[in-house]
DNA sequence: CGATTAACTTGATTTAGGTCACGATAATGA
DNA sequence: TCATTATCGTGACCTAAATCAAGTTAATCG
C-alpha cells in the first residue's frame, strides 16, 4: 500500500480546505503510483499527454528539440510540482513536448477523465486548482517577463534568488537551457560573478 | 441601463452553463460599467491592482518600464478579454505593471472579493473560470516556447498565424515590443517577408 | 579500479538583433 | 487648415550572446 500522507498534506495545506475519509478513499483509488528512473521519459513528443502527475520525489525537465536538434528546456520541475503537457492533457492532441526524468522519479498520476470527476467531487480538489492555476498564471508572467526584458545574467541572478535550490540539484547546461543561453555563456557570466 | 446582454453571452458560451435571471441580477449590481480614453491608465505601476475587468469595446496593453526608460509590452488585449495584472489582483500587491488603453476602451469591472462571490454563488461564472485558466495555462506554455525558441523570423510568422487582426489593430512598434523586438528589427522582417 | 561518457571551462570567431541617426509619412489636434 | 507629434523605413555601426573548437574535470559503470 503506497503512503498518500503527503500527497493529502500537499492538497490540504495549498487549498485551505480538509479532505474527508471518502475524499482520500477517491483519490487513493485513482492516483496510480508510478516510477521512472533517470533519462526515462514521462512523456514523448507526438504522443497525447494522457496522464498529469504529481511529483512524490525526484525531478524532470520539459524541453522541446527544434530542427536542429537543439534542446530547449522550458521547464523544471521537483517534488510537489504537477508534471503534464496542460495543452496536450486538456485537449487531447499531441504534444510538442518532452517530460524526461532528471533523477529517479516517482509519481501519482491520474487522467484527465478522473480529474474532471476530482474536480467536482473533492471541494479540496478543486480549491487546489484554483490555486494552482492563480500561482502559475502569476509565474508564467514573471517567466515572460525574464525572458523578454532581462539580460542573460539579470535572468541568471533571477534564478538565484528565487530558485537557490536548482544550481545544487540540476546539471549547469539544464540551467543555461532554462534560462535561454548557451552553457558556454552561463559558465562565463559564473565566473564573473566572483567578483 | 448599461446592456450586459454581450458579456452575458460571453460568459454563457466560454462556461458552456447558462446563467439564471438571479446570477444575472448579481452580475449586474457588482460589475459597474466604466469608460477610458485612449492613452488612459486603467493600473499605474506602484499601485494595487484592485480591480479585474472585461473589456467590452476597445484594447489595451500591459506593459512595464525599466530604468533606462525602455518599454516592454507583455500583452495586448481586445475584446472579451479580461484586464488585470493576476499577481496584484490576487495578492493585493503593488503591481509592477502598467495597463492602458490604446483605443477608446469600455470595461465592466469588479474587485477582488466580488469576484469571490460570484465564484461561489454562480456555478456558470466557476465554470468559466476553469475554462479561462486552461486556456491561459495553454496560451502561457506556448508564448513561453515561442520566447525561448524562435527567432525573431518565426515569431513574428507565429503572430500572423495566430492573431492576424492584431496586425491591422495596433501600431508596429507596438507589436514589436509583444514580440521582444525593436521597432527598427519588425520593420526589416516585414520587408524580407514581401517576397 | 580504470575506461568511457558527460559536464564544464576557456579562447577565437561569427551573427542576430539592438542602437543611433535621420528622413519620410501619417495621424492628431488647435 | 496647418502645425505638431507619432509612426515607420533605411543605413551605418555596435554588442550580447551563439557557435565552433579543444582541453579539463567530474561522474558513471562494467
Amino acid at each position: 500500500m503506497y503512503n498518500f500522507e503527503a500527497f493529502f498534506d500537499y492538497i490540504q495545506e495549498i487549498s485551505g480546505k480538509l479532505l474527508s475519509e471518502d475524499d482520500k478513499h477517491l483519490l487513493m483509488v485513482h492516483f496510480k503510483p508510478k516510477k521512472l528512473r533517470k533519462r526515462q521519459y514521462f512523456l514523448q513528443e507526438g504522443d497525447v499527454c494522457r496522464y498529469i502527475g504529481f511529483i512524490v520525489k525526484g525531478s524532470a525537465r520539459t524541453f522541446t528539440v527544434d530542427e536542429k536538434g537543439h534542446e530547449n528546456v522550458l521547464k523544471l520541475s521537483v517534488e510537489n510540482w504537477w508534471l503534464a503537457d496542460f495543452e496536450s492533457f486538456y485537449l487531447l492532441t499531441p504534444s510538442r513536448f518532452n517530460i524526461e526524468a532528471l533523477e529517479n522519479l516517482e509519481v501519482l498520476q491520474s487522467t484527465n477523465a478522473q480529474i474532471e470527476e476530482f474536480l467536482k467531487n473533492i471541494p479540496a480538489f478543486s480549491a487546489m486548482q484554483n490555486v494552482i492555476s492563480q500561482n502559475y498564471t502569476i509565474a508564467s508572467q514573471k517567466r515572460m517577463q525574464a525572458a523578454f526584458s532581462y539580460t542573460a545574467e539579470e535572468r541568471y541572478e533571477d534564478l538565484i534568488r528565487n530558485y537557490p535550490h536548482f544550481l545544487k540539484r540540476f546539471p549547469q547546461n539544464m540551467i543555461a537551457s532554462y534560462l535561454g543561453l548557451s552553457p558556454e555563456t552561463l559558465s562565463r557570466i559564473r565566473k564573473n560573478s566572483f567578483k
